[in-house]
DNA sequence: CGAGTTTGACCGGCGC
DNA sequence: GCGCCGGTCAAACTCG
């Protein structure tokens, strides 16, 4: 997957606002906005001498080429979003075809002795963990083993800040240090503070490769909204606006249902002057921006694309 | 004083 | 069977 496109988009919505001044007096486009301008400019003097007139026509034209910038970043946007769905679709299929790749080694030491333990009950969600089966606990049940969701983030954080802290949206609870084999940084295991009814865990290690990078893995999926977000949600309830069904939370939990190729599918042909209109793209952008920023799992998988970017080498 | 953190001990899995 | 290792527990400690 090439994230390039993500941060370009960004960066062209950015500038984007200065781009819709009047490209008269002291322009600062690039010379190829230039080159359309003038090429316009002069076969407009062919019709007419008038400076009203080609100040007009400019301006025309300046808005036609950010009216097809805009779509160009709207579909871009899309295509990142329709991209990002479609990783989780893939790690998800993945992560369900090889759970013994990783999840293996999260068996709990107590399912044989005590199978009635709370946290287990959880954390491995639809499994049946009440197995009797001494062979069973011995190799991974196959497919349906363990559903937790495990995923893994690699967050880039300032050198001096020793700290294990992954600002994720959610508050968790140290329960355990520990220095590993292939690492001499310690490792922090870390509850979910709405335990034992929450059973999401996660553990953060900083990188061997790259001290400045913590990378945090998260074993199942909560089962509440995340502190920071029932601010945001109470928050934004007083807002005028309301949502243009650009995303929406889903009520069962933490995870955030982009529905980013609705309005411009659904409502392509029907809705299309309105979806024109600056104010609507602006306002999706930000409905957008937001909905990706207030999701922890995007915002980390999200910076460590970019650190993988600026650090090509630290991580494959 | 309660909630959260630290840290050494303990437990179970796994490889040899 | 033994030792290593990762993960967890829980008492002690810290902080607001």
């Amino acid at each position: 997957m090439d994230y390039s496109s993500w941060v370009d988009t960004s960066l062209d919505l950015n500038s984007n606002p200065r781009r819709l001044q009047p490209v008269h007096g002291n322009s600062t486009s690039s010379q190829t906005q230039k080159m359309e301008v003038h090429s316009s400019l002069i076969e407009f003097e062919r019709k007419s001498t008038s400076p009203a007139k080609q100040e007009t026509a400019e301006l025309v034209e300046e808005l036609n080429r950010v009216s097809e910038e805009n779509k160009k970043l709207t579909e871009m946007l899309r295509t990142m979003c329709e991209n990002y769905n479609a990783l989780r679709s893939q790690l998800m299929d993945y992560m369900n075809k090889n759970p013994e790749k990783e999840l293996s080694p999260s068996k709990k030491r107590k399912s044989e002795s005590s199978n009635n333990n709370d946290q287990n009950h959880g954390i491995m969600g639809n499994s049946e963990s009440s197995s009797t089966d001494e062979e069973s606990c011995k190799k991974p049940r196959s497919e349906e083993v363990v559903k937790a969701k495990i995923s893994r983030i690699a967050v880039r954080t300032e050198p001096s800040d020793t700290s294990l802290i992954v600002k994720d949206g959610y508050q968790w609870r140290k329960y355990g240090q520990k220095v590993t084999r292939d690492n001499p940084c310690p490792r922090a295991y870390f509850k979910c503070s709405f335990a034992p009814s929450c059973p999401v865990k996660k553990k953060v290690q900083r990188s061997v490769e790259d001290q400045c990078v913590v990378v945090a893995t998260y074993e199942g999926e909560h089962n509440h909204i995340p502190p920071s977000q029932m601010e945001a949600n109470s928050s934004s309830s007083r807002g005028g606006i309301s949502t243009l069904g650009a995303a929406s939370l889903s009520p069962a939990g933490p995870t955030i249902t982009l529905d980013l190729t609705k309005p411009n599918h659904g409502d392509d042909e029907t809705k299309k002057p309105r979806m024109d209109s600056p104010e609507v793209k602006q306002y999706l952008v930000e409905q957008m921006a937001s909905s990706l920023t207030r999701d922890p799992n995007f915002t980390a998988a999200l910076a460590a694309a970019i650190s993988g970017r600026i650090f090509p080498t630290k991580f494959k």
